[in-house]
RNA sequence: GAGCCAUUAGCUCAGUUGGCAGAGCACCUGACUUUUAAUCAGGGUGUCCCAGGUUCGAGCCCUGGAUGGCUCACCA
């Protein structure tokens, strides 16, 4: 197997070629200046005591009050003897005000020299102009970090996607709603987190790096342990350490972590993503599609404020309950095909294809059925809807129904089309589950590289004993691409994978 | 992986029929002591993504390539 034994770095020394413009020049003289005149360009700390937000929105408390600053200029507006600049900070802006005869001619001048995106800390009094703008009178002035390099322009902001992606600390720096993303981000996340503490589940990390990689279908990345001298998987889902740890006695555990698939890159993957797995002991399907209601209900109402958001113009509720259809009558209802008649793998290939759908010779009746509803019905799922009873064919992992064993104690939860959560009643029969997994390998010795491997100390785990449990998974980028009405998901995750430029 | 589109100054963008490379912001010089997309006067700072080709002449046309976006494929 490729292992990526021989590395290669990025350039060399001897290859590395500054990029140097006029505007950079300018600034690195300015940066000069200020050493030669004794001024220290690279600040080691300063104290901020106050945050802008908090005394534009106080100025009554605040006003003729000290205060102390410290951001990035954002705007600059020189005015002879006096001028003001707007400053930047985790909050929001302040506008600050130089003035001659307040700092001395040689401060001044220094604020004279400032220039947009540098960083600086200002201590002074709070008053407001004749034009009603809450400011800061500098009394002090200290430099924190000179910028060297231009900033976006204060208008249109930085547009270009690809820049945004790559270099994301600008497109934060000037693009107001990209930090407000992903500041909502961080609070469904800790949502989750008190959450399912709040319920008992303990949160454990499970290894990133497997030396078989289960859990899902899905091709995996590859590397590579040097002093062991082995190839590892980076991990396409958690799945089947947590239920280990179900084995080993813990009742309720989550994990909150990335997945990595090599796989496809779209507005709606990206190759590492953000899973919430959790598993709870004693509990079934049913349980997990109420936990999963509540979830996402009560997350949207205490980020968003209510239980409804518009995404890129469509209406989406999660008022409760969510409409819950068996797979079986969803197919019925969007396709016209009942596989409650078609019973035979040739039937229901035959009845697909007519549909128009692409079917391989191989595909069996379960495999069929999830064809044809990925294609006439995931389209059709825009409010919260619950897909229960999966063919067992696709659910290797899950608990298959006592009355109908062609199919299994599993759901999916669509949202807008997506597929948004998957959970089943854990397979805890550890004959079954090794058959399963055997006849998964006959699929990967077919040619199918995402059938699941076989995970000999997985069988193990479960013949010692796993109680019977519920288990689920939610997407949660595209969670929050919901939640903030980002149309890709690279809206929603910090430092999506890009190719390196050259 | 395939199709379509994009790539021009630090940023946002124009660029006509193939005929001297443009604007706004930013930047530089000067004026201005409550402005706020500050204003006023002056200044264009460029590997037109890269490599070839056609042409008297290419930002523009042709071929190949790079990166990105969208759609499709892949991806429960």
């Amino acid at each position: 197997m490729a292992s990526n034994k021989e590395f290669e770095g990025p350039a060399s020394s001897e290859e590395y070629v500054e990029d140097y413009n006029e505007l950079i020049h300018v600034r690195r003289e300015k940066l000069d200046e200020l050493r030669n005149s004794g001024v220290e360009p690279f600040g080691r700390k300063f104290n901020a005591a106050n945050y802008s937000e908090q005394i534009v929105n106080n100025f009554e408390e605040y006003e003729g009050k000290y205060v102390s600053v410290a951001g990035r200029i954002m705007a600059k507006r020189g005015h002879g003897k006096a001028s003001f600049a707007n400053l930047q900070d985790a909050e929001g802006y302040i506008q600050i005000y130089a003035r001659l005869n307040d700092m001395g001619e040689e401060n001044y001048e220094i604020f004279k020299s400032l220039d947009m995106g540098d960083i600086v800390g200002v201590e002074g009094t709070v008053f407001k102009t004749k034009k009603g703008e809450v400011t800061v009178a500098i009394e002090k002035l200290t430099i924190l970090a000179k910028s060297l390099r231009p900033l976006p322009e204060k208008w249109h902001g930085l547009k270009d996607v690809d820049l945004r992606y790559r270099q994301r600390y600008m497109d934060l720096v000037v693009n107001p709603e990209v930090r407000q993303t992903f500041i909502l981000r961080s609070k469904v996340i800790q949502f989750i987190r008190n959450f399912l503490v709040e319920k008992d589940f303990l949160e454990v990390e499970t290894p990133m790096m497997h030396p078989i990689p289960g859990g899902a279908a899905a091709r995996p990345f590859i590397t590579y342990h040097n002093t062991l001298d082995m190839d590892l998987y980076l991990r396409i889902a958690p799945e089947l350490y947590l239920k280990r740890l179900i084995v080993g006695g813990f009742e309720k555990v989550f994990e909150i972590n990335r997945n990595f698939r090599n796989e496809g890159i779209s507005t709606k993957h990206n190759p590492e993503f953000t899973m919430l797995e959790l598993y709870q002991a004693y509990a079934d399907y049913d349980d997990m599609m109420k936990l999963t209601e509540e979830l996402v209900t009560l997350a949207a109402e205490q980020v968003l404020g209510e239980a409804q958001l518009c995404f890129q113009g469509t209406e989406i509720s999660f008022n409760t309950p969510w409409e819950k259809i068996p797979m079986l009558e969803a197919v019925k209802r969007f396709s016209g095909l009942d596989f409650n008649i078609l019973k035979s793998d040739n039937e229901v290939r035959n009845a697909a294809k007519e549909l128009g759908l692409e079917v391989d010779d191989n595909d069996t009746w379960g495999m069929v059925l999830d064809k044809v509803f990925e294609e006439k019905v995931e389209p059709n799922l825009i409010q919260p809807t619950f897909i229960v009873d999966y063919p067992i064919e696709i659910s290797p992992l899950a608990k298959k129904k006592e009355e109908e064993p062609g199919l299994t104690y599993r759901f999916e939860l669509f949202i807008n089309g997506w597929e948004m959560a998957n959970a089943f009643s854990e397979l805890n029969d550890p004959i079954d589950q090794k058959e399963r997994f055997l006849s998964q390998l006959k699929k990967r010795d077919a040619g199918d590289d995402e059938a699941h491997m076989m995970d000999e100390d997985y069988i193990n785990a479960l013949e010692y004993g796993m109680p019977p449990a519920g288990g689920l998974g939610i997407g949660i980028d595209r969670l929050i691409m919901l939640f903030t009405n980002s149309a890709s998901i690279r809206d929603v995750i910090l430092f999506p994978l890009m190719r390196p430029k050259d």
